[in-house]
DNA sequence: AAAAATCTGTTGCTAATGCAACAAAAATAT
DNA sequence: ATATTTTTGTTGCATTAGCAACAGATTTTT
């Protein structure tokens, strides 16, 4: 938590320290930037929400990774990929920082203190990154939409150490990160409520098991 | 490609380089270490080959990941996870660099030269990571099996920079990578191939289209 | 306050995928 | 050189999950 405030300090101060990086600010609904063939930026986003959307050749939109406060994304941590339009779409009013890769680590000069600091933060802030995506690919390899959502809710019920806890997101958003059809995922919901394993009331939900 | 040299260089002097990181060997059929509920570990691999394997409260075995040289892993990567094991797994012979991450960013003394270079080397370490995990991301949010398998060949022959290439899994293991039923994908395998999208003679795969 | 957009919840149908089981081929170990 | 283990390839069957379509609730916009 103070960890978390540390990082925010800091990031917000780059772009006064930093003549390489760039701040913007877009609004709900704006493109932060696609991800294209040339492979060399680095985003940071300070605030709000933004998606990570794949348009594949037949024209199916999917929601492949939801970014919000901290989060770093941008075409150097993707995979060169030719058949796929990807591009981030702020799902709020976002402020991001923008580098090029190739200049991250070259120094200002010897021994600058920003760069210093900046490696530092980075590790940490890319760590955590690391966090999540393992998190979600430890969802996604589960066979079933069962196993998904009662995977997922014990994520949850562990974060906020309780059997009870509130979705983050909106169904809809859960259906798309876990990369399961919206339905689907409704009705299994609905079997795990009948069958006694959870019960929900809106967006709370409270784990019956164990 | 000189970059991962200077990397591998970096790498296997850390062991001489700080008193606070440990080297060790393991043989094939090892177990190089267990996720548990102390969260502090981080891992890098030398030399070999290893998997991350799950056994769920079904008793399921599942390889969730796969590492090779220069791949990094261990508890602080991975959400914390009551019910499931966790643990790494020597396919070959390994050798594996342990660090306590709480360790990590604690310098010897100030501006200690190796624990700036460290510092420089590990977010490129974890930023290829990123790229790996986002890859294997964009592949497990398909939704069906041959579109899976499609943008796989399309990353591979990407990267090798030709229509034709060779699978570097054995098709277990790519099952596995898909987290598809091994059956079923051979399945989607062969009718790709009656369909004349691909042709594929042992481990070489030929694109047929575009 | 009304209109528009998004989200939730449900259902029928169908195709895709997981599972079990087995045999042949290939790779590894003895 | 032979035995053992792992990988590849195939099939039938049952279940799951995707798709399409719709209505009501909720949220956001105007």
């Amino acid at each position: 938590m103070e960890n978390n405030l540390d990082i925010s300090v800091f990031l917000n101060s780059i772009d006064s320290r930093c003549h390489k990086a760039t701040k913007h600010s877009f609004n709900k609904g704006e493109t932060i930037t696609t991800y294209l063939e040339k492979r060399n930026q680095l985003c940071i986003l300070l605030k709000g929400e933004a998606d990570l959307i794949r348009y594949d050749f037949n024209g199916n939109k999917t929601i492949i990774g939801q970014f919000s406060d901290n989060s770093i994304f941008g075409e150097v941590l993707y995979p060169a990929n030719t058949n796929n339009e990807l591009f981030v779409l702020a799902k709020t009013n976002c402020e991001v920082i923008f580098f090029t890769y190739d200049n991250l680590w070259l120094k200002c000069r010897p021994n600058c203190s920003f760069h210093k600091e900046f490696s530092e933060q980075m590790n940490k802030l890319i760590m955590s990154q690391v966090v999540e995506l393992n998190t979600r690919i430890e969802l996604l390899t589960k066979k079933n939409i069962r196993d998904k959502l009662l995977s997922y809710f014990d994520i949850l019920s562990n974060k906020q150490l309780s059997k009870r806890f509130s979705l983050p997101l909106s169904l809809t958003d859960l259906a798309d990160y876990l990369s399961v059809d919206r339905s689907a995922m409704m009705r299994e919901l609905s079997h795990l409520i009948e069958e006694g394993f959870i019960d929900k009331k809106g967006k709370k939900i409270t784990l019956l098991y164990e």
